[in-house]
DNA sequence: GTCTATATACGGATAGAC
DNA sequence: GTCTATCCGTATATAGAC
C-alpha cells in the first residue's frame, strides 16, 4: 500500500467531510438546499483553514472570513450560529476520520509488524490527505471548551491505544521486545504528528509521504525486532534517495 | 549526567531569564530601578505563560494580564510598548538559551554517539527546567511578524542540523549507519517536541524526564548502530520500570 | 439565500493624577 | 511607578431589505 493507492481506494477530500457535516448539521444550518449548502460549506471551511492555519483561529475575524469566502458576514452566520460553533464543527469531524480509518487499515493486516505498518501508513496518508485539517486539530485543541477538549484527548488516546495495543501484542507473540509498549506508541505518535505539523519543511525538502513512512516504518521496527540490524529494512530506504 | 546534576550545573530559572531580559531591554522598559522591575517582569512572563498556554496569547487580553499580575494595564505598559513587543520578547529569549546549551553539551562530550546522547538530554533537560517557555514558543510561533518568524524558523532548523552534523559525523567514522542522517534528526527533533508539548500527559503516567531521555536515546541507537540489537542499552529502561 | 447597515461590547493603548 | 479613567477602533452578531 502506497500513498497513491491508499488515495484510490478511500477518497477522503474536503468535499466529503463537508457532506458530512452538512447532513450532522441539517437541523442548525438554515440553508435548506443541499447542494448550496455543501459548496458554501467547502468554500467556508477551506477559507477558516487556510486563515487560521497561518495566524490563528481567534486572530482570524468574521470580516476576513467573509472577505476570503465572497459571503457575507450576514450569509455565514446561516452556517453556524457562532465563532466556537463554527470551531466546534471542524474539530469534531476530523477525529471520526481517524478512528475509523485506522480501524479499518489495521483490520486488513495480519500479523503485529503487518498492523503496526499498516497503521503507520493508515495515519501518515490520511494525515497527508487531509494536512490542513490535521494541523488545525492540533493547533487549536487547546481552545476548546471543556466537553469538547476532553473529548479531543480522547481521540488522541485512543489512537495511541490502537498502537499500544498491536505492540503489546507483538511482545506476547515474541515477535517485537520492548519494556515499554505505551512509550513506544507515545513516540511513534510524535513521529507521525511531525509529518502534517512541519508539512511545509518537509515540502522544501522533496520529501513524499511514502519515503517518509518506509524511514519511520523502518526506524521502529529496528527497535522493536532484535537483531534486524540496519540492512534488511533499510534498503527500502536507500533506493530513492538522492545523494 | 540526569536532570537533577543538569539543573545543579545549570540553574535555568524564571529569575535568570528575566534579568537577561531586563538587560537586553533597558533601552526601553521605563522602570529604571532593576529590584522592580525584575520582580514585576517575572509577574508578567508567568502570567502571560499561564493565559497564553490555555486559551493562545491572541485570546488573553490585557486586562486579563492585569488581574492575573496584580499590575494596572498602564502600568504594564511600563514594560513593553505593546502587546505584540511582549510576544517577541518572550519568544527571542528561549532561543538564545537553546543554542548556548546544546553547543555547551555536545562539546562536553567526546564521539559521535555520546554526543548524540549528550544533546538529546540537553534539550529534553533544558525543555523540562523551562516548559512553559517551549510550549508557548512553538504554539506561539507562527503568530509573529515575518522577521520573527523567519529567526524562530532558523532556530529551530539550526537545532536540526546540529543533531545532523552529529549523525553525519557518526556514518563517517563508521559509528553509525543511516541513509538519511538529516531525516534521522528530525525524527529525533520531534521525539524531543513531544515531551514539552505533551507534558500533562506524561505527567498523568508519572513519567520522569531521566526515563523519557534514556527511552529516546535508547530507540535512537537501535536504530543507528547495527547489531545493538535488544539488549544492552535497553536494559537501562528495564531497571526502573514498573511492571 | 444573501446583502447592507447597525447594535453593542470589548479590545489595545494613552493621559494625567498621585 | 502605579493607578484610574477614557479614547477609539474593531469584534461578533443581528435586523430587515431585496
Amino acid at each position: 500500500m502506497n500513498y497513491a493507492q491508499f488515495r484510490r481506494r478511500l477518497p477522503v477530500t474536503g468535499k466529503n467531510i463537508c457532506e458530512e457535516i452538512y447532513r450532522r448539521h441539517r437541523g442548525e444550518i438554515r440553508i435548506k438546499k443541499a447542494a448550496t449548502a455543501v459548496h458554501n460549506l467547502e468554500k467556508i471551511f477551506q477559507a477558516a483553514l487556510k486563515i487560521s492555519n497561518r495566524r490563528g483561529f481567534q486572530a482570524m475575524s468574521m470580516r476576513d472570513l467573509s472577505r476570503e469566502t465572497g459571503l457575507s458576514t450576514g450569509a455565514l452566520y446561516a452556517y453556524f450560529s457562532s465563532k466556537e460553533e463554527l470551531l466546534k464543527m471542524m474539530q469534531e469531524q476530523r477525529r471520526g476520520i481517524v478512528a475509523r480509518v485506522l480501524d479499518q487499515a489495521v483490520a486488513g493486516a495480519a500479523g503485529p509488524a503487518e498492523k503496526l505498518a499498516a497503521a503507520i501508513r493508515a495515519h501518515l496518508y490520511l494525515s497527508e490527505a487531509l494536512q490542513p485539517w490535521f494541523y488545525f486539530s492540533f493547533m487549536e485543541a487547546k481552545n476548546l471548551p471543556p466537553s469538547q477538549k476532553k473529548a479531543a484527548v480522547a481521540g488522541s488516546r485512543s489512537t495511541e491505544k490502537l498502537l499500544a495495543d498491536i505492540i503489546a501484542d507483538g511482545v506476547r507473540t515474541g515477535v517485537f521486545t520492548t519494556p515499554e509498549p505505551l512509550l513506544t506508541a507515545s513516540l511513534i505518535k510524535a513521529m507521525l504528528q511531525d509529518w502534517y505539523l512541519k508539512r511545509g519543511k518537509y515540502r522544501a525538502r522533496r520529501l513524499t509521504v511514502d519515503r517518509y513512512a518506509e524511514f519511520t516504518i523502518t526506524m521502529v521496527m529496528a527497535f522493536l525486532i532484535p537483531g534486524i540490524g540496519a540492512s534488511p529494512a533499510r534498503g527500502k530506504t536507500l533506493d530513492d534517495r538522492q545523494g
